[in-house]
DNA sequence: CGTACCATTGACAGCCCTCAAAGCAGGTGG
DNA sequence: CCACCTGCTTTGAGGGCTGTCAATGGTACG
Protein backbone atom coordinates (compact mmCIF):
# COMPACT_ATOMS: atom_id res chain seq x y z
CA UNK A 1 0.00 0.00 0.00
CA UNK A 2 3.12 2.25 -0.21
CA UNK A 3 2.38 3.26 -3.81
CA UNK A 4 4.80 5.20 -5.45
CA UNK A 5 7.13 5.63 -2.83
CA UNK A 6 8.03 2.32 -2.23
CA UNK A 7 11.43 2.15 -3.93
CA UNK A 8 12.25 5.54 -3.44
CA UNK A 9 14.58 6.67 -0.69
CA UNK A 10 13.15 7.09 2.41
CA UNK A 11 15.21 10.14 3.49
CA UNK A 12 14.43 11.82 0.27
CA UNK A 13 11.12 13.48 0.75
CA UNK A 14 12.83 14.54 4.46
CA UNK A 15 15.71 15.97 1.90
CA UNK A 16 13.29 17.68 -0.40
CA UNK A 17 11.59 19.32 2.87
CA UNK A 18 14.98 20.97 4.21
CA UNK A 19 16.28 22.21 1.04
CA UNK A 20 12.48 24.33 0.42
CA UNK A 21 13.82 26.07 3.63
CA UNK A 22 17.58 26.57 3.04
CA UNK A 23 20.74 25.35 1.33
CA UNK A 24 21.93 22.20 2.69
CA UNK A 25 26.19 21.79 2.43
CA UNK A 26 27.37 18.12 1.36
CA UNK A 27 28.10 16.95 4.39
CA UNK A 28 24.40 17.72 6.14
CA UNK A 29 22.87 15.78 3.02
CA UNK A 30 24.89 13.05 4.09
CA UNK A 31 24.04 13.32 7.77
CA UNK A 32 20.28 13.39 6.76
CA UNK A 33 20.95 10.19 4.00
CA UNK A 34 22.84 8.28 6.70
CA UNK A 35 19.69 8.27 9.57
CA UNK A 36 19.24 5.48 10.77
CA UNK A 37 18.13 2.66 8.42
CA UNK A 38 16.26 0.35 8.66
CA UNK A 39 12.64 2.40 8.90
CA UNK A 40 10.17 0.97 11.49
CA UNK A 41 7.16 0.04 10.19
CA UNK A 42 3.46 0.61 11.35
CA UNK A 43 0.80 -0.74 9.56
CA UNK A 44 -2.56 1.16 8.51
CA UNK A 45 -4.97 2.06 11.61
CA UNK A 46 -1.82 1.59 13.93
CA UNK A 47 -0.91 4.21 16.93
CA UNK A 48 2.06 5.89 16.89
CA UNK A 49 2.49 7.14 20.31
CA UNK A 50 0.15 5.06 22.38
CA UNK A 51 2.31 3.23 25.17
CA UNK A 52 5.77 2.17 25.27
CA UNK A 53 9.05 3.29 24.48
CA UNK A 54 8.14 3.82 20.93
CA UNK A 55 5.97 6.65 22.62
CA UNK A 56 8.86 9.61 22.62
CA UNK A 57 11.03 8.71 19.73
CA UNK A 58 11.19 11.37 16.95
CA UNK A 59 10.63 10.28 13.93
CA UNK A 60 10.71 11.01 10.22
CA UNK A 61 8.06 10.24 7.93
CA UNK A 62 9.88 8.14 5.09
CA UNK A 63 6.77 7.11 3.42
CA UNK A 64 3.02 6.78 3.93
CA UNK A 65 0.43 9.18 5.90
CA UNK A 66 -0.35 9.96 9.49
CA UNK A 67 -2.30 12.10 10.97
CA UNK A 68 -2.71 13.27 14.67
CA UNK A 69 -6.20 12.39 16.47
CA UNK A 70 -8.27 13.92 18.72
CA UNK A 71 -11.12 11.51 20.20
CA UNK A 72 -14.38 12.35 22.19
CA UNK A 73 -15.58 10.04 24.99
CA UNK A 74 -19.63 9.67 22.60
CA UNK A 75 -16.92 8.90 19.38
CA UNK A 76 -16.99 11.88 17.97
CA UNK A 77 -12.94 12.41 16.03
CA UNK A 78 -11.50 15.03 14.98
CA UNK A 79 -8.26 14.93 12.61
CA UNK A 80 -6.18 18.09 13.82
CA UNK A 81 -2.78 17.11 11.29
CA UNK A 82 -1.41 15.54 8.60
CA UNK A 83 2.01 13.95 8.54
CA UNK A 84 3.02 13.48 5.18
CA UNK A 85 6.07 11.72 3.91
CA UNK A 86 9.09 14.64 4.68
CA UNK A 87 7.67 15.42 7.59
CA UNK A 88 8.78 15.22 11.18
CA UNK A 89 7.04 13.48 14.03
CA UNK A 90 8.16 14.46 18.17
CA UNK A 91 10.37 16.79 16.33
CA UNK A 92 9.30 20.16 15.16
CA UNK A 93 6.14 19.67 17.12
CA UNK A 94 5.46 17.76 20.50
CA UNK A 95 4.92 14.64 22.32
CA UNK A 96 3.23 15.14 25.27
CA UNK A 97 0.32 13.66 27.37
CA UNK A 98 -1.11 17.57 27.71
CA UNK A 99 -1.78 17.66 23.76
CA UNK A 100 -4.04 14.73 24.54
CA UNK A 101 -4.20 13.76 21.12
CA UNK A 102 -3.19 10.09 19.28
CA UNK A 103 -1.01 9.87 16.18
CA UNK A 104 -2.49 6.91 13.64
CA UNK A 105 -1.33 5.77 10.70
CA UNK A 106 -3.63 6.30 8.04
CA UNK A 107 -1.52 4.12 5.46
CA UNK A 108 1.15 1.69 6.00
CA UNK A 109 3.84 3.74 7.58
CA UNK A 110 7.72 3.50 7.28
CA UNK A 111 9.52 6.02 9.97
CA UNK A 112 13.13 7.01 10.38
CA UNK A 113 14.35 6.98 13.51
CA UNK A 114 15.48 10.64 14.18
CA UNK A 115 17.11 10.54 17.76
CA UNK A 116 20.39 11.40 16.26
CA UNK A 117 18.96 14.87 14.28
CA UNK A 118 16.83 15.69 17.62
CA UNK A 119 20.37 15.09 19.71
CA UNK A 120 21.70 17.60 16.92
CA UNK A 121 19.25 20.01 17.61
CA UNK A 122 19.57 20.13 21.46
CA UNK A 123 23.08 20.43 21.30
CA UNK A 124 23.04 23.27 18.60
CA UNK A 125 25.75 21.02 16.36
CA UNK A 126 28.09 23.08 14.31
CA UNK A 127 28.34 20.68 11.51
CA UNK A 128 24.96 21.06 10.67
CA UNK A 129 23.83 24.59 11.24
CA UNK A 130 21.84 24.39 8.30
CA UNK A 131 19.71 21.73 9.31
CA UNK A 132 19.05 23.16 12.39
CA UNK A 133 18.45 26.35 10.94
CA UNK A 134 15.88 24.58 8.70
CA UNK A 135 13.98 22.13 11.72
CA UNK A 136 13.73 25.44 13.24
CA UNK A 137 11.53 26.66 10.22
CA UNK A 138 9.89 23.91 10.09
CA UNK A 139 8.36 24.68 13.91
CA UNK A 140 7.08 27.71 12.40
CA UNK A 141 5.48 25.72 9.13
CA UNK A 142 3.75 23.50 11.39
CA UNK A 143 2.24 26.22 13.28
CA UNK A 144 0.89 27.98 10.48
CA UNK A 145 -0.52 25.05 9.16
CA UNK A 146 -2.39 24.88 12.79
CA UNK A 147 -3.82 28.00 11.85
CA UNK A 148 -4.98 27.42 8.56
CA UNK A 149 -6.82 23.99 10.13
CA UNK A 150 -8.26 26.83 12.85
CA UNK A 151 -9.25 28.89 9.71
CA UNK A 152 -10.84 26.25 7.90
CA UNK A 153 -13.14 24.93 10.46
CA UNK A 154 -13.97 28.21 11.98
CA UNK A 155 -14.58 30.52 8.80
CA UNK A 156 -15.06 28.43 5.90
CA UNK A 157 -17.88 26.77 3.93
CA UNK A 158 -17.76 23.29 2.96
CA UNK A 159 -16.85 23.61 -0.21
CA UNK A 160 -13.98 26.54 0.81
CA UNK A 161 -13.11 23.74 3.75
CA UNK A 162 -12.23 21.01 0.86
CA UNK A 163 -10.91 23.28 -1.56
CA UNK A 164 -8.36 24.59 1.03
CA UNK A 165 -7.65 21.17 2.46
CA UNK A 166 -6.71 20.23 -0.83
CA UNK A 167 -4.46 22.83 -2.12
CA UNK A 168 -2.35 22.11 1.57
CA UNK A 169 -1.26 18.57 0.63
CA UNK A 170 -1.36 19.52 -2.83
CA UNK A 171 1.54 21.94 -1.61
CA UNK A 172 3.49 19.84 0.60
CA UNK A 173 3.07 17.11 -1.50
CA UNK A 174 4.62 18.97 -4.26
CA UNK A 175 7.33 20.33 -1.88
CA UNK A 176 8.62 16.61 -1.20
CA UNK A 177 8.89 15.81 -4.94
CA UNK A 178 5.54 13.25 -4.37
CA UNK A 179 3.06 15.15 -7.10
CA UNK A 180 3.91 15.79 -10.59
CA UNK A 181 1.38 18.36 -12.77
CA UNK A 182 -1.23 18.39 -9.80
CA UNK A 183 -1.36 14.77 -9.58
CA UNK A 184 -0.60 13.21 -5.94
CA UNK A 185 -1.32 9.88 -4.25
CA UNK A 186 -4.15 11.05 -1.57
CA UNK A 187 -5.03 7.54 0.47
CA UNK A 188 -8.18 9.67 2.82
CA UNK A 189 -11.37 7.99 2.76
CA UNK A 190 -14.65 10.36 2.40
CA UNK A 191 -14.88 9.41 6.02
CA UNK A 192 -11.40 10.99 6.94
CA UNK A 193 -12.14 14.10 4.83
CA UNK A 194 -14.87 14.74 7.38
CA UNK A 195 -13.03 13.79 10.76
CA UNK A 196 -10.57 16.62 9.56
CA UNK A 197 -12.61 19.20 8.28
CA UNK A 198 -15.37 18.77 10.62
CA UNK A 199 -18.28 17.55 7.95
CA UNK A 200 -20.18 14.59 7.44
CA UNK A 201 -19.14 11.83 6.00
CA UNK A 202 -22.14 12.24 3.38
CA UNK A 203 -21.37 16.30 2.71
CA UNK A 204 -17.96 15.39 2.09
CA UNK A 205 -19.30 13.00 -1.14
CA UNK A 206 -21.69 16.44 -2.33
CA UNK A 207 -18.64 18.79 -1.97
CA UNK A 208 -16.23 16.66 -4.01
CA UNK A 209 -18.95 16.20 -6.68
CA UNK A 210 -19.47 20.12 -6.61
CA UNK A 211 -15.59 20.39 -7.09
CA UNK A 212 -15.48 18.11 -9.76
CA UNK A 213 -18.58 18.90 -11.65
CA UNK A 214 -16.69 22.57 -12.05
CA UNK A 215 -13.80 20.81 -13.72
CA UNK A 216 -11.47 21.90 -10.57
CA UNK A 217 -10.28 18.68 -9.40
CA UNK A 218 -10.47 14.46 -10.40
CA UNK A 219 -11.09 12.34 -8.05
CA UNK A 220 -10.35 8.83 -7.77
CA UNK A 221 -9.74 6.53 -4.65
CA UNK A 222 -6.18 6.87 -3.66
CA UNK A 223 -5.65 9.87 -6.18
CA UNK A 224 -6.65 13.43 -6.67
CA UNK A 225 -6.11 15.95 -9.55
CA UNK A 226 -5.61 19.19 -9.37
CA UNK A 227 -6.87 20.57 -12.30
CA UNK A 228 -7.47 24.77 -12.08
CA UNK A 229 -5.28 25.55 -9.31
CA UNK A 230 -5.70 29.32 -9.99
CA UNK A 231 -9.42 28.75 -9.74
CA UNK A 232 -9.78 26.61 -6.71
CA UNK A 233 -7.30 29.03 -4.95
CA UNK A 234 -9.57 32.04 -5.87
CA UNK A 235 -12.65 30.09 -4.52
CA UNK A 236 -11.08 29.57 -0.86
CA UNK A 237 -8.51 32.52 -0.30
CA UNK A 238 -5.72 30.27 -0.39
CA UNK A 239 -2.45 31.99 0.42
CA UNK A 240 0.40 29.98 -0.95
CA UNK A 241 2.86 29.76 1.86
CA UNK A 242 5.05 32.23 0.66
CA UNK A 243 8.73 32.96 2.29
CA UNK B 1 -10.03 49.68 31.20
CA UNK B 2 -7.60 47.88 32.98
CA UNK B 3 -10.05 46.82 35.66
CA UNK B 4 -8.30 45.65 38.96
CA UNK B 5 -4.73 44.93 37.94
CA UNK B 6 -4.10 48.33 37.47
CA UNK B 7 -2.48 48.52 40.78
CA UNK B 8 -1.10 44.70 40.48
CA UNK B 9 2.47 44.54 39.50
CA UNK B 10 2.68 43.25 36.08
CA UNK B 11 5.02 40.97 36.63
CA UNK B 12 2.61 39.21 39.16
CA UNK B 13 0.92 37.00 36.74
CA UNK B 14 3.50 35.78 34.88
CA UNK B 15 5.46 34.86 38.13
CA UNK B 16 1.58 32.83 39.37
CA UNK B 17 2.16 31.56 35.39
CA UNK B 18 5.48 30.06 35.55
CA UNK B 19 5.20 29.21 39.46
CA UNK B 20 2.07 25.89 38.00
CA UNK B 21 4.69 25.06 35.80
CA UNK B 22 7.87 24.74 37.81
CA UNK B 23 9.44 25.96 40.91
CA UNK B 24 11.54 28.79 41.15
CA UNK B 25 14.69 29.95 42.90
CA UNK B 26 14.68 33.35 44.71
CA UNK B 27 17.02 34.27 42.09
CA UNK B 28 14.68 33.23 39.24
CA UNK B 29 11.59 34.97 41.11
CA UNK B 30 13.96 38.58 41.18
CA UNK B 31 15.24 38.13 37.64
CA UNK B 32 11.55 37.73 36.35
CA UNK B 33 10.50 40.62 38.39
CA UNK B 34 12.95 42.59 37.22
CA UNK B 35 12.16 42.52 33.80
CA UNK B 36 11.88 46.04 32.11
CA UNK B 37 9.59 47.82 33.69
CA UNK B 38 7.53 50.69 32.54
CA UNK B 39 5.32 48.69 30.79
CA UNK B 40 5.01 49.27 26.55
CA UNK B 41 1.00 50.19 26.40
CA UNK B 42 -1.23 49.65 23.75
CA UNK B 43 -4.77 50.59 23.27
CA UNK B 44 -8.00 48.82 22.92
CA UNK B 45 -7.81 48.09 18.95
CA UNK B 46 -4.16 48.45 18.33
CA UNK B 47 -2.20 46.01 16.17
CA UNK B 48 0.72 44.49 18.60
CA UNK B 49 2.90 43.27 15.59
CA UNK B 50 1.79 45.29 13.04
CA UNK B 51 4.65 47.33 11.33
CA UNK B 52 7.79 48.55 12.97
CA UNK B 53 10.57 46.97 14.83
CA UNK B 54 8.53 46.17 17.83
CA UNK B 55 7.03 43.72 15.41
CA UNK B 56 9.43 41.16 16.78
CA UNK B 57 10.32 42.35 20.18
CA UNK B 58 9.25 39.08 22.68
CA UNK B 59 6.28 40.23 25.70
CA UNK B 60 5.14 39.44 28.60
CA UNK B 61 1.21 40.25 28.61
CA UNK B 62 1.34 42.42 32.29
CA UNK B 63 -2.28 43.38 32.13
CA UNK B 64 -5.48 43.11 29.62
CA UNK B 65 -6.27 40.92 26.98
CA UNK B 66 -5.10 40.37 23.52
CA UNK B 67 -5.92 37.89 20.40
CA UNK B 68 -4.14 36.75 17.25
CA UNK B 69 -6.52 37.09 14.31
CA UNK B 70 -6.75 35.96 10.71
CA UNK B 71 -8.45 38.16 8.48
CA UNK B 72 -10.01 37.03 5.52
CA UNK B 73 -10.52 39.29 2.37
CA UNK B 74 -13.52 39.20 2.13
CA UNK B 75 -13.75 40.52 5.88
CA UNK B 76 -14.51 37.28 7.76
CA UNK B 77 -12.32 36.98 10.86
CA UNK B 78 -11.16 34.61 12.74
CA UNK B 79 -9.62 35.12 16.41
CA UNK B 80 -7.03 32.28 16.76
CA UNK B 81 -6.18 32.46 20.29
CA UNK B 82 -6.05 34.68 23.32
CA UNK B 83 -3.45 36.46 24.87
CA UNK B 84 -4.00 37.03 28.67
CA UNK B 85 -2.19 38.52 31.45
CA UNK B 86 1.27 36.31 32.29
CA UNK B 87 1.30 34.90 28.56
CA UNK B 88 4.03 34.97 26.31
CA UNK B 89 3.64 36.94 23.09
CA UNK B 90 6.21 35.79 20.47
CA UNK B 91 8.89 33.90 23.18
CA UNK B 92 6.96 30.83 23.48
CA UNK B 93 5.25 30.82 20.08
CA UNK B 94 6.04 32.80 17.06
CA UNK B 95 6.01 35.64 14.99
CA UNK B 96 6.59 35.27 11.43
CA UNK B 97 4.98 36.17 8.35
CA UNK B 98 4.47 32.69 7.34
CA UNK B 99 1.69 32.70 10.46
CA UNK B 100 0.01 35.38 8.37
CA UNK B 101 -2.30 36.81 11.60
CA UNK B 102 -2.02 40.12 13.59
CA UNK B 103 -2.31 40.45 17.56
CA UNK B 104 -4.79 42.62 18.31
CA UNK B 105 -5.23 44.51 21.92
CA UNK B 106 -8.76 43.71 22.87
CA UNK B 107 -8.59 45.81 25.85
CA UNK B 108 -5.85 48.22 27.23
CA UNK B 109 -2.85 46.50 27.30
CA UNK B 110 0.76 46.71 29.03
CA UNK B 111 3.13 44.48 27.89
CA UNK B 112 6.86 43.86 29.48
CA UNK B 113 9.40 43.86 27.10
CA UNK B 114 11.05 40.43 27.41
CA UNK B 115 14.38 40.03 25.29
CA UNK B 116 16.69 39.37 28.05
CA UNK B 117 14.42 36.42 29.02
CA UNK B 118 14.41 35.29 25.33
CA UNK B 119 18.07 35.79 25.30
CA UNK B 120 18.47 33.66 28.42
CA UNK B 121 17.01 30.75 26.80
CA UNK B 122 18.30 31.53 23.42
CA UNK B 123 21.69 30.67 25.75
CA UNK B 124 20.38 28.08 27.96
CA UNK B 125 21.79 30.83 30.69
CA UNK B 126 22.56 28.14 33.38
CA UNK B 127 21.26 30.26 36.22
CA UNK B 128 17.70 30.07 35.21
CA UNK B 129 17.34 27.06 34.60
CA UNK B 130 13.66 26.54 35.98
CA UNK B 131 12.14 29.08 33.85
CA UNK B 132 14.13 27.94 30.59
CA UNK B 133 12.06 24.43 31.50
CA UNK B 134 8.69 26.31 32.40
CA UNK B 135 9.12 28.24 29.07
CA UNK B 136 9.38 25.19 27.58
CA UNK B 137 6.59 23.80 28.78
CA UNK B 138 4.33 26.90 28.26
CA UNK B 139 5.29 26.38 24.44
CA UNK B 140 3.53 22.68 24.67
CA UNK B 141 0.88 24.55 26.67
CA UNK B 142 -0.07 26.98 24.07
CA UNK B 143 0.16 24.14 21.55
CA UNK B 144 -2.50 21.97 23.25
CA UNK B 145 -4.65 25.14 23.18
CA UNK B 146 -4.40 25.96 19.56
CA UNK B 147 -5.66 21.80 19.65
CA UNK B 148 -8.36 22.91 21.97
CA UNK B 149 -9.76 25.41 19.29
CA UNK B 150 -9.78 22.92 16.84
CA UNK B 151 -11.89 20.73 18.50
CA UNK B 152 -14.14 23.23 19.54
CA UNK B 153 -14.43 24.42 16.09
CA UNK B 154 -14.41 21.45 13.92
CA UNK B 155 -16.27 18.65 16.74
CA UNK B 156 -18.53 20.62 19.18
CA UNK B 157 -22.06 22.20 18.92
CA UNK B 158 -22.63 26.24 19.68
CA UNK B 159 -23.57 25.41 23.54
CA UNK B 160 -20.34 23.12 23.92
CA UNK B 161 -17.80 25.58 22.04
CA UNK B 162 -18.99 27.80 24.64
CA UNK B 163 -18.77 26.10 27.23
CA UNK B 164 -15.41 24.84 26.61
CA UNK B 165 -14.11 28.11 25.78
CA UNK B 166 -15.17 29.32 29.44
CA UNK B 167 -13.41 26.72 31.04
CA UNK B 168 -10.30 27.27 29.13
CA UNK B 169 -10.37 31.07 29.94
CA UNK B 170 -11.07 30.72 33.96
CA UNK B 171 -8.68 28.08 34.02
CA UNK B 172 -5.92 30.43 32.66
CA UNK B 173 -7.14 33.42 34.40
CA UNK B 174 -7.21 31.21 37.64
CA UNK B 175 -3.69 30.30 37.26
CA UNK B 176 -2.20 33.69 37.36
CA UNK B 177 -4.65 34.59 40.56
CA UNK B 178 -7.15 36.93 38.62
CA UNK B 179 -10.06 34.21 39.09
CA UNK B 180 -11.38 34.33 42.16
CA UNK B 181 -14.60 31.78 43.17
CA UNK B 182 -15.12 30.87 39.49
CA UNK B 183 -15.61 34.68 38.75
CA UNK B 184 -13.27 36.59 36.84
CA UNK B 185 -13.12 39.56 34.66
CA UNK B 186 -13.98 38.69 30.65
CA UNK B 187 -13.72 41.66 28.37
CA UNK B 188 -14.78 40.31 25.27
CA UNK B 189 -18.35 41.51 23.18
CA UNK B 190 -20.58 38.74 22.22
CA UNK B 191 -19.03 39.42 18.73
CA UNK B 192 -15.37 38.31 19.76
CA UNK B 193 -16.87 35.41 21.08
CA UNK B 194 -18.61 34.90 17.86
CA UNK B 195 -15.49 35.08 15.90
CA UNK B 196 -13.41 32.23 18.34
CA UNK B 197 -16.10 30.03 18.11
CA UNK B 198 -16.78 30.42 14.41
CA UNK B 199 -20.54 31.62 15.58
CA UNK B 200 -22.86 34.25 14.47
CA UNK B 201 -23.25 37.51 16.82
CA UNK B 202 -26.68 36.51 17.38
CA UNK B 203 -26.13 32.72 17.66
CA UNK B 204 -23.81 33.67 20.52
CA UNK B 205 -25.99 35.65 22.38
CA UNK B 206 -28.53 32.89 22.24
CA UNK B 207 -26.22 30.21 23.37
CA UNK B 208 -25.32 32.73 26.25
CA UNK B 209 -28.65 32.86 27.29
CA UNK B 210 -29.36 28.94 27.48
CA UNK B 211 -26.29 28.30 29.76
CA UNK B 212 -27.84 31.23 31.99
CA UNK B 213 -31.11 29.82 31.79
CA UNK B 214 -29.53 26.94 33.10
CA UNK B 215 -27.56 28.10 35.61
CA UNK B 216 -24.58 27.52 34.42
CA UNK B 217 -22.75 30.89 33.89
CA UNK B 218 -23.20 34.49 35.16
CA UNK B 219 -22.46 36.71 32.93
CA UNK B 220 -22.65 40.84 32.31
CA UNK B 221 -20.62 42.72 30.09
CA UNK B 222 -16.71 42.58 31.26
CA UNK B 223 -17.82 39.38 34.00
CA UNK B 224 -18.77 36.07 33.84
CA UNK B 225 -19.39 33.83 37.08
CA UNK B 226 -19.17 30.10 36.40
CA UNK B 227 -21.61 28.89 38.63
CA UNK B 228 -21.85 25.29 38.13
CA UNK B 229 -17.96 24.07 37.15
CA UNK B 230 -18.70 20.24 37.19
CA UNK B 231 -21.79 20.58 35.16
CA UNK B 232 -20.10 22.97 32.35
CA UNK B 233 -17.11 20.38 31.93
CA UNK B 234 -19.95 17.58 31.98
CA UNK B 235 -21.51 19.60 29.27
CA UNK B 236 -18.88 19.35 26.74
CA UNK B 237 -16.16 16.92 27.26
CA UNK B 238 -14.26 19.40 29.09
CA UNK B 239 -10.56 17.91 30.42
CA UNK B 240 -8.86 19.55 32.53
CA UNK B 241 -5.34 20.71 31.44
CA UNK B 242 -3.55 17.85 33.81
CA UNK B 243 0.44 17.45 34.41
C1' DC C 1 -20.16 -16.04 -4.18
C1' DG C 2 -20.38 -13.83 0.15
C1' DT C 3 -18.32 -10.23 3.01
C1' DA C 4 -16.52 -5.86 4.13
C1' DC C 5 -15.57 -1.39 3.23
C1' DC C 6 -16.20 2.61 0.70
C1' DA C 7 -18.79 5.77 -2.41
C1' DT C 8 -23.23 7.50 -3.80
C1' DT C 9 -28.01 9.06 -3.63
C1' DG C 10 -32.54 10.63 -1.61
C1' DA C 11 -35.53 12.48 1.96
C1' DC C 12 -36.04 15.11 5.80
C1' DA C 13 -34.80 17.63 9.97
C1' DG C 14 -32.30 20.92 12.60
C1' DC C 15 -28.68 23.93 13.77
C1' DC C 16 -27.10 28.11 12.77
C1' DC C 17 -26.96 32.30 9.67
C1' DT C 18 -28.81 36.57 7.79
C1' DC C 19 -31.66 40.42 7.91
C1' DA C 20 -34.01 43.65 10.58
C1' DA C 21 -35.45 46.21 14.44
C1' DA C 22 -35.69 47.47 19.19
C1' DG C 23 -33.72 48.01 23.87
C1' DC C 24 -29.87 49.64 26.85
C1' DA C 25 -25.88 51.93 28.79
C1' DG C 26 -22.17 55.21 28.69
C1' DG C 27 -20.28 59.39 26.91
C1' DT C 28 -20.65 64.02 24.86
C1' DG C 29 -22.33 68.42 24.13
C1' DG C 30 -25.89 71.82 24.20
C1' DC D 1 -30.29 68.13 33.03
C1' DC D 2 -31.53 66.26 28.84
C1' DA D 3 -30.96 65.15 23.84
C1' DC D 4 -28.24 62.59 21.04
C1' DC D 5 -24.88 59.34 19.44
C1' DT D 6 -22.42 55.11 19.52
C1' DG D 7 -21.56 50.51 20.48
C1' DC D 8 -23.33 46.47 22.52
C1' DT D 9 -27.12 43.31 23.62
C1' DT D 10 -31.52 41.27 22.80
C1' DT D 11 -35.40 39.49 20.11
C1' DG D 12 -38.09 37.85 15.99
C1' DA D 13 -38.73 35.78 11.41
C1' DG D 14 -37.27 33.12 7.73
C1' DG D 15 -33.97 30.56 4.99
C1' DG D 16 -30.02 27.76 3.87
C1' DC D 17 -26.22 24.89 4.83
C1' DT D 18 -25.15 20.73 6.81
C1' DG D 19 -26.40 16.55 9.61
C1' DT D 20 -28.87 12.17 10.20
C1' DC D 21 -31.12 8.16 8.62
C1' DA D 22 -31.58 4.81 5.23
C1' DA D 23 -30.77 2.31 1.17
C1' DT D 24 -28.18 1.15 -3.09
C1' DG D 25 -24.10 0.35 -5.84
C1' DG D 26 -19.18 -0.82 -6.58
C1' DT D 27 -14.97 -2.98 -5.75
C1' DA D 28 -11.47 -5.74 -3.49
C1' DC D 29 -10.65 -9.79 -1.18
C1' DG D 30 -11.14 -14.29 0.73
Amino acid sequence: MLGDDQFRKLTAPFLCRLRTLVPLTPHEERFIETLDLPPHVFQAGAHVNKGGSLDFTPWIVGAGWACRLRVLPDGRRQIVSFFLPGDTIGLSEVHHPAIQSTIVAMTDLRLLNSTRLAEAIDRADQSVPNIIQACRMSVIWMQARLLDQILRLGRLTALERMAHLLLELHYRMEDVGLAQDGRFPLPLTQSQFGEALGLSLVHVNRTLQQLRRENLIELRPGRVAILDRERLELLCDFRKPAI
